[in-house]
DNA sequence: AATTGTGAACCTCTTCACAGCT
DNA sequence: AGCTGTGAAGAGGTTCACAATT
C-alpha cells in the first residue's frame, strides 16, 4: 500500500475526534469545509486526507458523520480492541492509567512494569505490578500489543530491546531520548518538553 | 527574521538533550555525524538545522560540546527560567508537577489552578491551588508566562479564551481539543492517544 | 584527512482550481 | 447550487555534493 504520512494519519485522528464530538451533539451531515473549520485547516487538506482511502462523501451534500466516523475508525485500526502495557510505574505512568481518552479510543491496560521492588506485587486498578524481568512471560499471557514507555531515559533503551525481544512491534515512548528499534517495530514519541521549549522559542523570539 | 520551521526548532530541542549527555559523559567534542547518529537523522540535516542561527563548528574538527549547547540555549530561550501555571489538577497536571525534566530545562512552576471547590485552597509541592477565576490576578502576581492546559476537552477553549485575556500567550495544551488563539499567541498541543492511534494504523496496515 | 556550511537538486506535503456528481 | 475528489501547481523541508576551512 502507498505510503501515508504521519501527518495525514495524525489529522485523521483528529476528524475522528471532531466527528465523534459532533455525533454527540446530533449532528448528521458535515462538510470537509465545517471540519476544516474546526481543526484550522483547509478544506482540501481534509478532503486530500480522506482521498488517500477512498471517497467517503457525497457531491453537492458532504459526508454523513456517523458514516465517516466509521470509515476513519477501520482505517486506523480503532474497529478493535488493542491491549496495553505501561512500563514504568512513576508519575507519568500513573496518571496514564487514569486517562480516559485512552480507554475510550479502545486502549486497554492489560498489564503493568516496573523493576522496582517496592512496587512489584502491587496493585492499581485492579492491575498488578509485574517484574519487568517477566516481561515476556505476562506480555504473551497477555497478549500486549503495544507498550508505553515511561521509564528514565537512561533505561528506556534497554526495556524496549527487551521488549522487542519479546515480540511487541509498536511503542510510545515519554523518555526523552531516541529509541532505536528494527525496521519491523514502530516507536512514536511523547516528549513534553519539547514543546515547552518551542514555546520558549517562540516567546523568545517574539520579544 | 526568517520564519524557521517547527520542525527545525524541535530537532534542536533534541540536539540540546544530546549534547548535555554528552557534557555529562566527558564528551568535549562532536560532529554533525555523530549528533545525527544519535537521533536517526542525517548530518546534512544537523548542519543544515544549526546553519539557520550561524556557523558554530569547526571544519575538520566538528562542534565543542559545551559551546554548542550553549548557543542552543540561547537560541531557544533556554538561559532564562520561565514562569508556568498549571490549569487543571488531575491526574496528568499532578503528573507534570512532578515531571522532572521541566524542571531540569528551567520550566518552574508557580501556580495552580481549578475550578473544583474541593481543590481549591490545597497545597501540592508547597503550591497552593487558586480558583481559575481569579486567574488573571494571580496569572499577574507571579508572572506567568506560559499555562499549561489539562482540563476536560469541553472546558479547553474557554479556560483559554479567559487566560488570552490576562495577557498570556503561550500554552502547551493537553486537551484533546483544537483551540483558537490570536495571531499573537501560540498554543502547542500534546495530544497521547493521536499517536496512540498512529501505531493502532501501523499495526493495522503491516498485518 | 576530516568535517563544516551551503546552494542546488530533490522530494514530499499542501493548496489551488475545476470537472464531476448530487 | 453546493460540495466532493483530484490532477497540477506551488511551497516547504530534506538530502546531495562539494568548496572552504582547520
Amino acid at each position: 500500500m502507498k505510503k501515508i504520512s504521519d501527518s495525514t494519519i495524525s489529522r485523521l485522528s483528529t476528524y475522528y475526534r471532531t466527528l465523534t464530538n459532533l455525533i454527540e451533539n446530533g449532528v448528521e451531515t458535515v462538510s470537509s469545509d465545517e471540519i476544516a473549520e474546526i481543526n484550522n485547516i483547509t478544506s482540501a487538506q481534509v478532503r486530500k486526507d480522506l482521498s488517500f482511502f477512498g471517497s467517503f462523501g457525497k457531491r453537492g451534500l458532504g459526508y454523513k458523520t456517523k458514516d465517516l466516523r466509521e470509515e476513519i475508525a477501520k482505517i486506523l485500526g480503532l474497529k478493535k480492541k488493542w491491549n496495553i502495557a505501561l512500563v514504568g510505574v512513576g508519575n507519568i505512568g500513573r496518571a496514564l492509567i487514569d486517562y480516559d481518552e485512552f480507554k475510550k479510543q479502545g486502549f486497554i491496560f492489560k498489564a503493568l512494569f516496573d523493576k522496582d521492588p517496592q512496587k512489584i506485587g502491587q496493585e492499581i486498578k485492579g492491575l498488578r505490578i509485574h517484574d519487568i524481568e517477566d516481561a515476556c512471560y505476562v506480555a504473551k499471557e497477555k497478549e500486549i500489543e503495544i507498550a508505553i514507555i515511561a521509564v528514565p531515559a537512561k533505561n528506556a533503551q534497554a526495556v524496549v530491546d527487551s521488549l522487542v525481544q519479546c515480540g511487541i512491534r509498536a511503542f510510545l515512548n515519554f523518555a526523552p531520548i531516541t529509541i532505536k528499534v528494527p525496521e519491523n517495530v514502530m516507536v512514536k514519541n511523547e516528549n513534553m518538553s519539547i514543546e515547552l521549549e518551542a514555546l520558549s522559542y517562540y516567546l523568545t523570539q517574539s520579544k
